[in-house]
DNA sequence: TGCTCGGGCTTACGTTGTAAGCTTATGACG
DNA sequence: CGTCATAAGCTTACAACGTAAGCCCGAGCA
């Protein structure tokens, strides 16, 4: 039992989950620059200083967010292919990426690793060795994808658009620049008005082609 | 001649070179945190709200600075191997993304592209049309080659330690977690422990590495 | 000589993260 | 049951940030 007592009309009481939770809300569905200690309280129906109860500071509460971001990636299988066990987790990872877009930028620099990166660290690492990966490859193995995977995310942030606004704003201005792209960049303008305007661009599909690549030179390399 | 005239004890006069060179030397130096509009104009000798003479906003003083870090780097040239032009200036663009570890930070969601972005993209992709990959190859040519590069850029900033003390106490309290880490993360604990600390971990031929397998992989895929 | 104006400077505003201290409900214990 | 420590909220305050608005001065030209 242990209800919160009888006059439960209050709200329920904060703790670090629901603050990572909702700060983490916010930032999907507003963009980052929204996430501010004093708006995340207020969706919390709370004051700013009262989320530092639960919370050390802004940097450790965009850690706990991040780290929720890698808890949210599955984790590869150890039995079956190694192969697919890795597509599955690289795909899995460039999702949970895509949902929350602000997690790439939060990455670079911070050093904090949390438990549930750590342990998705561990479990690929374990993948590989198991898969026959001598200790050196399965470095060479781990950091490859992950360039590749963290890699591609950042592009992916970079180039295609936010929100259906900007992509239309973003259209326009192109169309504009257009003229002088075709004279300045003639291998540009060819590839992108020849070939990607003709049959688009898709990023899952790109993703799962060079990762496909990477997965199929490493292993020529297995057992050596 | 057109000296500066002859009263020319005055300071140099600003313009947005020497505000963008400045810019990029703090962050460098002090650290990106360190680059802010007050103390980049203490800097030059001058109050804040001069440096908006010369550039329109932060924003614009940032994708500044991204456009600079971008004409560092070698284009590839369009004689010989198109495997060794793109080689030198994959590892081109990581030697530059190391010397300005805050820029590969900038270019999560920041979508104007500056000149020097776009001719380095147009000569990319020019070497590769000319190396004989179809339009569909090059796009994925180019696609993979750069998450991997900027990947593993965004890898080594994130887990090599900006400075000497750093490194110290990074390496201090990664002993203390030791146990817990041989306990909860057997694997990272054997790759680190029982290869890492033996044979090092180089970041530039770690790099070289993946790039080569890449190359090789995308050299198999030329015109068809 | 006087006007224009580019490029400095000063002041001021709103927003941010957060330190310091106050208040109040909760739950343990005499 | 009363008391009192503690956790978790609130209020106030401050320094630093980006930048809008407007002033001012000196050089170049009429």
């Amino acid at each position: 039992m242990t209800r919160p007592t009888r006059k439960s009309r209050k709200r329920a009481p904060l703790n670090r989950e629901r603050v990572l939770d909702a700060a983490i809300a916010l930032a999907d569905q507003g963009g980052f620059e929204l996430l501010t200690m004093r708006r995340l309280a207020n969706e919390l129906g709370v004051e700013a200083m009262s989320l530092y109860n639960h919370v050390a500071s802004k940097d450790d509460l965009l850690d706990g967010m991040v780290d929720l971001v890698f808890a949210e990636i599955e984790p590869p299988s150890t039995d079956g292919d190694w192969k697919t066990a890795m597509q599955k987790r690289a795909i899995s990872t460039r999702e949970a990426l895509g949902r929350h877009r602000w997690a790439i930028g939060l990455m670079e620099g911070r050093t904090n690793h949390g438990p549930a990166n750590m342990s998705l660290h561990n479990a690929v690492l374990g993948c590989l060795r198991g898969a026959g990966f001598s200790m050196e490859m399965t470095v060479h193995a781990y950091s490859m994808q992950d360039a590749y995977i963290y890699g591609f995310a950042l592009q992916e942030v970079d180039m295609s658009p936010e929100s259906a606004e900007d992509f239309a704003a973003e259209a326009q201005r192109q169309m504009c620049e257009y003229q002088a792209l075709l004279a300045d960049y003639p291998h540009a303008a060819e590839v992108v008005g020849g070939h990607i305007a003709k049959v688009g661009y898709d990023y899952a599909t790109e993703f799962v082609f060079g990762l496909d690549l990477i997965l199929e030179g490493l292993d020529k390399l297995r057992d050596n």
